[in-house]
DNA sequence: ACAGCGTCTAAAGTATTTTC
DNA sequence: GAAAATACTTTAGACGCTGT
């Protein structure tokens, strides 16, 4: 549908807007009463109840003489998921679950990690203070032994309790940047504006007193608030969003003072996989202005995977995709399509791994695919030609293409998927 | 046979340490 | 002192070993 060419006539902003009604009749016809499922908000004092429930379980299990466990969600089989083109990925009802047993050498371990996180969760929670998921596993590093155990363990309690991660008072650090047309207020009262404009510089760093604000003076981007939930009164001017893979590309178009050369937007870059502050955010920024999401990743099934991720979610943490996904998510570039399309040098391609056409392939299985036709045909294209390609690839046609030529041709026809 | 768990890869980045 | 190397941050997911 986007692909309908609009002619040269219609202007940048008829075309967003059409997009954008079409987007939101999308919307509406899809499920009237959103099931309201997964993880909701939770206070303090339900997940303290939760994790007391637990500890009771565990206790009355003891008094009977039995081997207390944990029984735990299957987040990591795609039986337990179920696709739905308005939500993503989700997680089913009824699904497999793992038992943590307490009487089997092989898990008595990871019983006893997850009865000592727990009773951490509960302290915080209490006193009301936030740890990092890096406190937790530097309390003890020796018993945990990896990050990625205390990591794991988190998202199972917090697919357990049903409770999003925030609510168990666990931080992850942002690793998110955003840029453009937006202002809020954090949970503190701290004013942000993430303008990017020349008259609107920001600059965070007190090091004015080293000299005069100079040309040097870089556009800066806001790093993703840790509290997305705490944010308030957002303002924008923003007619689209843009959701930029790489770091690199971001903060090209940053300097390439992208954001007020067409019409006002606001950019957003997860670097790489995005974590769950940024998919938050543009979550939240999507619920309430309701403007076009663009994604512009790089040509290459992990660029794909990284699309797919905003759009739709991730297996592992589909039971909180209420709260991560925005399936209005479009594809707007680098499309293998687009590699022909434009003559992109032969030398700027990349030949496709073994690993890369596995997960192209194990992409192309996944639920999501079927209602994406394009997508599978830009996927096979891909498949077919055995190369991929880099958002860098483009500069080999012009330095500044990509922010001059390329972004503004797609927005101002449609070329996007 | 299958579930569970650990290991490995992969991509982005930052921060610190080592080397020239 | 600057550049390069290493280690560690976030994330997802495939693969393979092991024990029930």
């Amino acid at each position: 549908m986007a692909f309908a060419p609009m002619g040269p006539e219609a202007s940048f902003f008829e075309v967003l807007d059409r997009h954008r009604a079409s987007l939101l009749a999308a919307l509406s016809k899809g499920s009237p009463e959103p099931p309201v499922q997964g993880t909701r908000t939770a206070s303090s004092s339900e997940v303290l109840a939760s994790i007391e429930n637990i500890i009771q379980d565990v206790v009355t299990t003891l008094a009977r003489n039995e081997a207390p466990a944990f029984i735990i969600d299957n987040r990591s089989s795609w039986e337990n998921i179920k696709f739905d083109d308005t939500v993503g990925l989700q997680m089913v009802s009824h699904c497999t679950t793992r038992k943590i047993k307490s009487d089997s050498p092989k898990s008595v371990k990871k019983f006893a990690l997850i009865l000592k996180i727990l009773s951490m969760i509960y302290k915080l929670v209490q006193s009301n203070t936030y740890a990092t998921k890096r406190d937790i596993y530097y309390t003890d590093s020796q018993l945990f032994g990896n990050q990625s155990v205390v990591d794991n363990i988190i998202d199972d309690i917090s697919c357990m309790l049903k409770v999003p991660r925030r609510s168990l008072h666990i931080l992850s650090t942002s690793k998110g940047l955003i840029a453009g047309s937006l202002r809020f207020t954090e949970e503190d009262g701290t004013r942000v504006s993430c303008a990017c404009g020349a008259s609107a510089l920001v600059c965070r760093e007190p090091q004015s007193w080293m000299g005069p604000p100079s040309s040097q003076e870089r556009r800066q981007a806001i790093a993703v608030p840790s509290n997305i939930q705490g944010l308030r009164n957002l303002i924008t001017d923003a007619k689209f969003l843009l959701i930029v893979e790489k770091d690199a590309t971001f903060q090209r178009l940053l300097d390439d003072n992208f954001c007020n050369k067409m019409s006002p937007c606001i950019m957003v870059t997860g670097k790489g996989i995005p974590d769950l502050n940024t998919r938050l955010l543009v979550k939240k920024l999507w619920d309430l202005f309701h403007i076009p999401v663009f994604t512009l990743v790089d040509a290459d099934p992990h660029g794909i995977e990284i699309m797919c991720i905003y759009k739709y979610g991730s297996m592992s943490m589909s039971f909180e995709a209420h709260n991560l996904t925005v399936p209005a998510v479009r594809w707007l570039g680098l499309l293998p399509s687009d590699i022909n399309r434009l003559n992109i040098p032969k030398d700027s391609l990349i030949p496709l791994t073994k690993r890369d056409q596995m997960k192209l392939d194990s992409i192309l299985k996944r639920p999501y695919v079927t209602c994406q036709p394009f997508w599978r045909k830009e996927m096979e294209m891909m498949a077919d030609s055995r190369m991929k390609a880099e958002i860098q690839a483009l500069t080999s046609l012009s330095s500044d293409y990509l922010s001059r030529v390329y972004l503004p041709n797609k927005l101002k026809f449609g070329g996007w998927i």
